[in-house]
DNA sequence: CGATTGGTTGACTCCAGTCAAGTGCGGTGG
DNA sequence: CCACCGCACTTGACTGGAGTCAACCAATCG
């Protein structure tokens, strides 16, 4: 958990933690609204965020997988601001509040870590929202599979997508159909081979080129 | 100048503003990336606001016309992140810095009008990011005239524009040509009148209807 | 084995960008 | 005062990209 950070930070926080939490697959793991008690470490399966965008429909800001870190949107405000939805079952770790926080005056890099993956989320959300074709904005995500999930044993590029195209087309910003589409574009081009859920990347180099003006998601 | 603060603060503020500092046209009142030294108050005439979007496109963020206070954006990060440029010879008063520190701590509800000023702004810049089609972005930006301009003389509903259609094409994010179709349909729709940089509006309503989505702009 | 659901494909539409050709206004100079 | 020029603006024709609607297909679950 906690990927990236200091690992002796890393072991004092292992000692707060309250191991694991499950939840099943289309259960909320944090609610919108509700006060900020924990943060939580995926520990494996993986989860949507939603929340009412500026014009009140919902929308889905982003997916989180095994060693991501789910609610560190409220550290700030105190409050969570969307819903986390288990795409699939899962188990998480949750830190409770009030140890995060004498953990972050123990630990000022801890806060500087905290920080900064708040500001990158805030900058991939933003990104999303700006002027980018259908084929840049689905190559970025592509692209950015090996960083978020574990490749299928056996299957050294193939990954399974734990959320549905129309999850991923509202994460992109697209239509579903569009999402079809571009990823059936890809498959002719060769970069991909899609099964259903299954995605393999024949070409990571490309899609990678493809998706550089969005950057990562 | 500071439209909306309590009066009582307004007087101190004139008491420290250095009178009047002329722009003439086409001349930078600040440059991006220079350190924040005063905040300006438009005494009359216009400025556009530009900076450098993510994708390194400089690009019109904003327009400040009489009444309006042009530097808040530096007040947090202590450096002006964008260059602003007389559309028109114009005047400014001037509050230095250092003043404006004292008067924060002497006056909370001046900070806490700059701050919502400043939030404010940039509630608009990301609305203006998100999809609207042309005659929304356009009816927002033509109902939201008389708010920041004052009517010719003799003219109660017609304004003169400061900035090009370019200008105002790169503030909506669109096409000058876009811009251009969308206000020959207003015309023939019968909502406003054009006759080069002045416009008359003649159903602000509906404007204000059709650019409601969008919001203040 | 049908019914449901999620995904794909096709046909069409709409909107805005681009390129290119006008148009008109303001300014300059004769 | 008028003719001309330049520039900003407008208009038209075209293009392309993505959304919508509808049909189809495949996998899953009773």
């Amino acid at each position: 958990m906690f990927r990236g950070l200091d690992p002796d930070i890393q072991e004092k926080i292992s000692a707060v933690v309250r191991y694991p939490v499950n939840v099943v697959r289309g259960r909320h793991l944090v609610r919108s609204g509700t006060p900020f008690t924990h943060l939580y470490s995926v520990h494996d399966g993986s989860f949507k965020a939603c929340a009412d965008d500026s014009s009140g429909r919902e929308h889905v800001w982003g997916f989180f997988a095994a060693g991501d870190l789910v609610g560190l949107h409220a550290v700030t405000t105190g409050r969570y601001w969307a819903d986390f939805v288990a795409l699939e079952d899962s188990r998480v770790a949750a830190v409770p509040f009030h140890e995060l926080n004498s953990l972050f005056r123990q630990f000022p890099a801890l806060f500087d870590f905290v920080t900064r993956a708040i500001s990158q989320n805030i900058d991939r959300m933003e990104r999303l929202t700006g002027d980018f074709t259908a084929e840049v904005r689905l190559a970025a995500l592509l692209a950015s599979l090996p960083r978020h999930f574990q490749p299928l044993p056996g299957a050294p590029d193939c990954y399974r997508l734990p959320m549905s195209r129309r999850e991923v087309a509202d994460y992109l910003r697209l239509a579903p159909e569009t999402v079809s589409r571009a990823l059936s574009r890809f498959v002719r081009s060769g970069w991909i081979r899609v099964s259903g859920p299954r995605i393999t990347l024949l070409n990571r180099a490309q899609l990678e080129a493809i998706g550089r003006p969005l950057g990562e998601v």
